[in-house]
DNA sequence: AAGTTCCTGCCACAGAAG
DNA sequence: CTTCTGTGGCAGGAACTT
């Protein structure tokens, strides 16, 4: 031994090769798996590299899915900080982006986007925690104030700062930092790579945040999960954030509605959300009521909106606590993980954040509250729906604010700042979602409880969190996986009365069936894309497509049983009915008649996804044919996978890929053997 | 007003797993 | 063979578009 020398090398090119390439292969698409989708357009990138880059990838990545859509950035400013993940270099950036950039590094938890602007000795006294500090100033300083007059620091290269402060430059190094990973403990299994996760944020972008009142109304900010063809945004599932007022969500808004402040304070909240973890929190779940009852227009307000107390329980059972507000102790080690409390959430308050519930009629007699020392959520409020049916009414976990406002929340806030500990607030239902995987959530709401389960990460339904026996073999196919069966992180559970509502984690729409959350559930994700064949349509739903499709053939199915006039659809031929016979097609007599479709093979399990081959194949009852290169309709067999795959961008690309579906029926292609139908 | 699309509960079918 | 899960059609109401 003693003879022997230890030799050391250091390949100092190593790392810049390395992000190159990883750059490259971004460009390329290569092993991409994550896609974030900001306004309209749509980045494919790697998880790793975005989580060791942002701190606030790093927490969303732990309970996102391979989606993530972010409405807090623009397009143009997400671009920019990606390249400059996967270069280190922020080249020539238009400086009236600069505060933009910075804030959005902030709400990234990019280090030193967020450190750009702040002056190196301010910088020092950087908090570690990064995103902690910077959230906090972040309203108030380097971005949005100074922002034309402070210029970032800018400094010749070989004057770098070495005490970590970034520091502008025309390379843009970065010298002597240190990106703390460390504090970063939350990471549990992080496998889930499930579905979508929509993330928005509570100050939403000037422009968006200006519309928000009527934000209801028209999307503030471009949603991605529109972003389709043509499709009319999915409906619902359009845009999570922000847009959603389909009937379900009538509720939501709220966040838009809140005062300056309060948004602010949420913002802040979020932001510290972002990076900062780890401690104790007081989850403040919680809406003022009015605000809530602005928000939701004129459909609640007349209703008062009582408060409900979201109880998290927790290991501990003994919590204090009183009604409005318990801390959340910390949890014990195994759970704290999972529980990051302030983790999460990407929601944001400014977008989407009510979950509606439909209630049946008679609702539960306050089933016992169990959550006795728990920790306990202070939370938000209801509403009634008056146009819903009798006795519905809708639930609405909204906004919250850190206390500021409201009596609740003030008290608690400050209070807790005081002691030092942390307020999170929550917003929506969102993050019950991420931060309590496994644990139960109830719901009090007057003298009824509710319990809300959040699905086992891993497994998804079946509510009541299974204590999640096998933290969910995630993306690793274990071999004794049933069916492929896919993890589903797309939804919790609201339990009420004993029944079980399936509440979408994006729009939080409510559903009475699992099946039809999931059903639903596409919208957001986009899993699967049901192109026509006729056109360059693409849709989420099988069905969407298959009525499309109805239309480019002509068939018509539905027919009058009293005069025998034929019809397209069921809707068109109950108004038939109802104005030419004046009669109730929906009545017990069967006034029409349905006839099986001809043209286009019925239940053909034809969609596409993502995953992998870059040959677009489809297989639609029996024929297989390529849509890729418009040449040959190749006809197949049967047996082939019913796979019909191309990427994202084939979908949402624009233009450019619209070959990919157009079949072109007019020539006469051989791949579609549509019968006319006689009646048609 | 008519037509089209969306939504969601319900149901049946198909295929994989046990 | 049974069970579980995914898938998709249908009904019928609602919202949206033309």
């Amino acid at each position: 031994m003693e003879g022997k020398k230890l030799i050391s090398a250091t390949d100092t090119q190593y790392s810049s090769v390395l992000l190159q390439s990883l750059n490259e292969q971004r460009g390329h698409g290569l092993f991409c798996d994550v896609t974030v989708i900001v306004e309209d357009r749509k980045f494919r990138a790697h998880r790793n590299i975005l989580s060791a880059s942002s701190t606030y990838f790093h927490q969303l990545f732990s309970v996102a899915g391979q989606v993530v859509e972010l409405s807090f950035v623009r397009a143009e400013i997400f671009a920019e900080i990606l390249n400059y993940i996967y270069s280190s270099k922020i080249i020539s950036i238009s400086s009236d982006l600069l505060d933009e950039l910075i804030k959005s590094g902030q709400q990234l938890g990019v280090k030193f986007i967020a450190d750009l602007g702040i002056p190196p000795s301010e910088g020092k006294n950087m908090p570690s925690e990064g995103k902690d500090g910077a959230s906090e100033t972040s309203t108030s300083s380097p971005g949005q104030k100074d922002a034309e007059t402070q210029v970032p620091v800018i400094r010749p290269e070989g004057q770098e700062v070495t005490d970590g402060m970034p520091v502008i430059t025309q390379s843009f190094s970065l010298h002597g930092i240190e990106y703390e990973t460390t504090k970063i403990t939350v990471s549990d299994s992080d496998d889930e790579d499930d579905d979508v996760i929509f993330c928005s944020e509570i100050v939403p972008p000037k422009e968006c945040t200006k519309d928000k009142n009527s934000a209801t109304q028209n999307q503030p900010c471009p949603s991605p999960a529109g972003v389709v063809s043509d499709q009319k945004s999915g409906g619902s599932g359009g845009s999570p954030h922000l847009t959603s007022t389909t009937a379900a969500q009538k509720l939501t808004l709220s966040a838009s509605q809140l005062s300056p402040n309060q948004t602010q304070s949420s913002a802040e909240s979020l932001v510290s959300g972002t990076p900062q973890h780890l401690t104790p929190n007081i989850i403040v779940l919680n809406k003022p009521l009015l605000n809530s009852s602005l928000s939701a227009s004129s459909l609640h307000q007349t209703h008062v909106t009582p408060t409900i107390n979201l109880v998290e329980e927790n290991q501990q059972p003994s919590n204090n606590g009183s009604l409005t507000e318990v801390e959340t102790t910390a949890v014990d080690d195994e759970e704290a993980v999972e529980d990051d409390v302030d983790i999460i959430s990407s929601s944001s308050p400014g977008s989407v954040s009510s979950s509606s519930l439909v209630q049946q009629p008679s609702v539960p007699k306050a089933a016992t509250t169990e959550g006795s020392g728990v920790q306990k959520k202070q939370v938000v409020t209801f509403s009634q729906e008056p146009s819903s049916k009798p006795g519905e009414f809708k639930i609405k976990i909204s906004d919250v604010l850190t206390g500021n406002n409201k009596e609740l929340s003030s008290g608690i806030a400050s209070k807790h700042v005081a002691e030092g500990q942390k307020i999170i607030t929550l917003d929506t239902a969102t993050e019950i979602e991420g931060l309590s995987t496994g644990c139960k959530v109830y719901a009090n709401i007057g003298e009824d409880t509710y319990d809300i389960v959040i699905p086992v990460k891993g497994d998804s339904e079946e509510g009541e969190a299974k204590a999640d026996e096998t933290p969910r073999t995630s993306g690793g196919d274990s071999p004794n996986r049933k069916r492929m069966k896919v993890k589903h992180d797309d939804h919790y559970e609201l339990i009420v009365d004993g029944r079980v509502y399936y509440i979408c984690i994006v729009c939080k729409r409510s559903y009475a069936c699992l099946t039809s959350l999931r059903r639903h559930f596409n919208v957001h994700s986009w899993e699967k894309k049901y192109p026509c064949r006729y056109c360059d349509k693409v849709f989420p739903l099988a069905e969407y497509r298959t009525k499309h499709e109805i239309h480019h053939t002509g068939e018509r199915r539905y027919q009058c049983l009293t005069c025998g006039k034929s019809f397209i659809n069921y809707q068109i031929t109950a108004s038939h009915i109802r104005s030419v016979h004046s009669q109730d097609p929906s009545g017990d007599t069967k006034l029409y008649r349905l006839h099986p479709c001809r043209s286009l093979q019925i239940r053909q399990y034809a969609y596409i996804t993502d995953h992998s081959s870059s040959i677009p194949v489809i297989n639609e009852g029996g024929i297989v044919y390529r849509v890729g290169t418009g040449k040959d309709g190749t006809e197949g067999t049967t047996s082939n996978p019913p796979a019909k795959q191309i990427t994202w961008d084939d979908i949402f690309i624009p233009q450019g890929n619209e070959a990919i579906f157009k079949q072109n029926p007019s020539e006469g292609s051989t791949e579609f053997e549509f019968v006319i139908p006689e009646s048609y």
